[in-house]
DNA sequence: TATTGTTATACTCTATAACTATA
DNA sequence: TATAGTTATAGAGTATAACAATA
């Protein structure tokens, strides 16, 4: 469709179907929804060739920038359930990105560590993820993308007290 | 933590259990992410008693917004794969919410429309998504939450041509 | 031949209960 | 008693192939 008729069909409330969204575009909700689909969609194409995902490309992140925390602290922080941690450890131990260590204070909890390999591999993720987020904020300009940015957080996370 | 603390902890790429989000904080995929669970929470939650879910609910609207429609039309515009949209009509059907009527010009097809009952149920939706949005966007203004959905919509939608 | 609705199926994500070893 | 990691499992959500009826 041509931008013409794009800003006919937002106006009327209505997609490239000719269907009226009804109600739908005016909630943040199902924006947000539709966005979020948008950006996973070109995030797994992007990471494909290093067989990463969305949830293991986060964990690789936070460990790295927090080594030496437990299974728990990682998963919490990323808002997974502890027990589907594990399977996601297990492969990240089988590929050789990262280790569990025994702490040390407590012989319950593992210390977590990214190995050389996976230092390696988050760093071709740093450069692969700076592109996907140069292509699904190619239509905002610096202000917009650091005011959405804004914004996000502000929904985002929970209340300060 | 007080508001100040919640500064710091941004400030310096931490969070409340003292982790530092890496780059993660940066990413407009993550925030997205992280803010889409904070809002469905809230969906499934106000819409608990009216037994619908975030699908459901857009569903409904869309059928309200477009009587007449087929199943294939309604699902792509909620990009649902057909298949997994016939159990949805089904339940829908089952609660005479919506009822399936055979097309008159291609009797392959459904036309699919609201019952009185799903009027009635929607109207009640209105009412508590209404609330559930003020919610979400409560430490919004109006010209925030305004932009924020403009950005929003400029994410989401295919490129226009 | 192509399309609509459907069935069957499989794969991923997510959530909970319960076990073990440690504390 | 409580906690960390684990196992097992069950429920959503999502994707594809193939079939019958119809175009």
């Amino acid at each position: 469709m041509t931008v013409a008729a794009a800003a006919r069909a937002a106006k009327s409330g209505e997609d490239a179907g000719g269907l009226s969204e009804g109600m739908l575009g005016g909630l943040l909700g199902y924006r947000l929804r539709r966005a979020q689909l948008k950006v996973f969609e070109d995030f797994l194409a992007s990471f494909a060739p290093l067989g990463l995902k969305p949830a293991q490309f986060s964990a690789l992140v936070l460990i790295a920038a927090n080594p030496g925390r437990s299974q728990r602290e990682i998963a919490a922080a990323l808002g997974i359930q502890r027990p589907n941690f594990v399977a996601m450890m297990d492969e990240f131990e089988r590929r050789a990105l990262a280790r569990r260590h025994r702490s040390q204070t407590d012989r319950r909890s593992h210390a977590l560590a990214l190995t050389e390999a996976g230092e390696a591999l988050l760093r071709q993720g740093r450069t692969i993820v700076a592109a996907h987020e140069a292509r699904i904020a190619a239509r905002l300009n610096e202000t917009e993308r650091a005011e959405l940015m804004r914004l996000l957080a502000l929904l985002g996370p929970a209340a300060a007290d």
